[in-house]
DNA sequence: GCCCCATATGACGGAACTGCGACAGTGATA
DNA sequence: TATCACTGTCGCAGTTCCGTCATATGGGGC
């Protein structure tokens, strides 16, 4: 369900069959191909967590794959691991100027991949990593997709979900309707900004528990925080 | 709402779009120009938080567009951070002659020109950053949008907050009412001078403690300021 | 001490904002 | 088909907040 999905673009096929093997072992979903054009197209079709990406593939180029997915609003935050020979020194600077967030010199390990990988997720977004998020007394289990307080299961809708998550991954902080209709919704939704509230109202009422203080501040003209108690 | 606006001043296209993308993504307001002169123009109608500004643009040079920025009162504190070709070993010096704050030379990596930019406003204007500031007994959070004094939580409105967040940013420094209308309420706000008094007011009953001096201070005829105690 | 002028204060009507209940539309399920 | 859970929107009510005014207060020059 939540397991992370890789789009691996690699057109060397033993070593593309060989991480494959390696990351569905590890309980990420992977998609691969050789193409740099069909890169493209998986990605559009259904984003990907994150892309490893090698610079040398036939067809479109590295350098030319991760200019374009940056470009494009829907996979523009996905992070980027490319992947280099050792000697291209300026491959590597082109490619961090390209908008890639971390790069591995080849002959390189799977083990150092996948810790790349696990590090590169934990920073963007920790859910993905596989690590239950915890705030106060809430437990947030990405994987089982279950949320719990004091050790008491919640029931709560799929929206509420994603809202109440990211909270939980961005604790404290204030966020504003237009923010969070970007991040729960998807950027470029066409919602009412007051349709944040009634969310709200519905996420504060299902993790509701008897004389519980309500861990969501309403922050006048600014947005909306979670307090974890 | 309080994301830092950059002003992003550069004409190699492909360049700049990936800039703006990387930085809207990290929260930042962005604006670009491929001009000298439409730069200035942006400048004054809506001060940014900070200027990019690639050194060889076409039109109006950089260094002559930063020397106009900083002889424009309005303009004069906002920080510049130029890029410069490697080669360029003289531009960078005539840069930070004429007053740029820092520079990175070409070509770079993103992560590298977000991390300036970082350092530069948390120097600068460390609310901006999303570090919480300090003045005498009081602690601001702004991203947390939470004001403390002696440890103990204020309750303050969203005026009397911008109010104080300014005032905490500069402090010891007066301000007339106009120059607080201007900061606070927004240029162009058709607002009673007067107001103003009112919301010093709300102020300084916001934030009033037993047995604490009033930290404010009165300037006859010329205005207010922080003093921190 | 007295006067003038800038500031402080209290009050008030209206605007802005949020919480709440309700409702229709949608898609999945049995 | 009927049911059910979920979603997005609306209108209303309660509350807070805002800008303005009239009036009181206080400081500084005479």
């Amino acid at each position: 369900m939540s397991a992370p999905k890789l789009l691996l673009v690699e057109d060397d096929l033993a070593l593309a069959e060989l991480l494959e093997y390696r990351f569905e072992n590890e309980g990420y979903e992977v998609r691969v191909t050789a193409d740099g054009d069909e890169a493209l197209v998986f990605a559009s079709e259904d984003a990907p967590d994150l892309v490893i990406l090698d610079w040398m593939i036939e067809g479109t180029s590295g350098i030319e794959v991760c200019r374009r997915l940056r470009r494009d609003k829907a996979t523009a935050h996905v992070p980027i691991i490319m992947l280099t020979a050792r000697e291209a020194e300026d491959d590597r600077v082109r490619g961090l100027e390209t908008g890639a967030d971390d790069y591995v010199t080849k002959p390189f390990s799977p083990r150092e991949l996948l810790a790349r990988v696990s590090a590169v997720l934990r920073r963007v977004r920790p859910a993905l990593a596989g690590e239950t998020i915890e705030a106060g007394d809430m437990k947030l289990d990405p994987v089982a997709h279950r949320v719990e307080r004091r050790g008491r299961q919640l029931q709560i809708g799929p929206t509420e979900y994603r809202l109440l998550k990211f909270f939980m991954e961005h604790p404290r902080r204030v966020f504003s309707r237009s923010q969070l209709l970007d991040a729960v919704w998807g950027t470029g939704s066409e919602i009412e900004e007051r349709t944040v509230d009634v969310h709200i109202r519905r996420l504060r009422k299902a993790i509701a528990l008897d004389n519980s203080r309500d861990p969501i501040r309403t922050v006048r003209s600014a947005g909306y925080a979670l307090e974890p108690v």
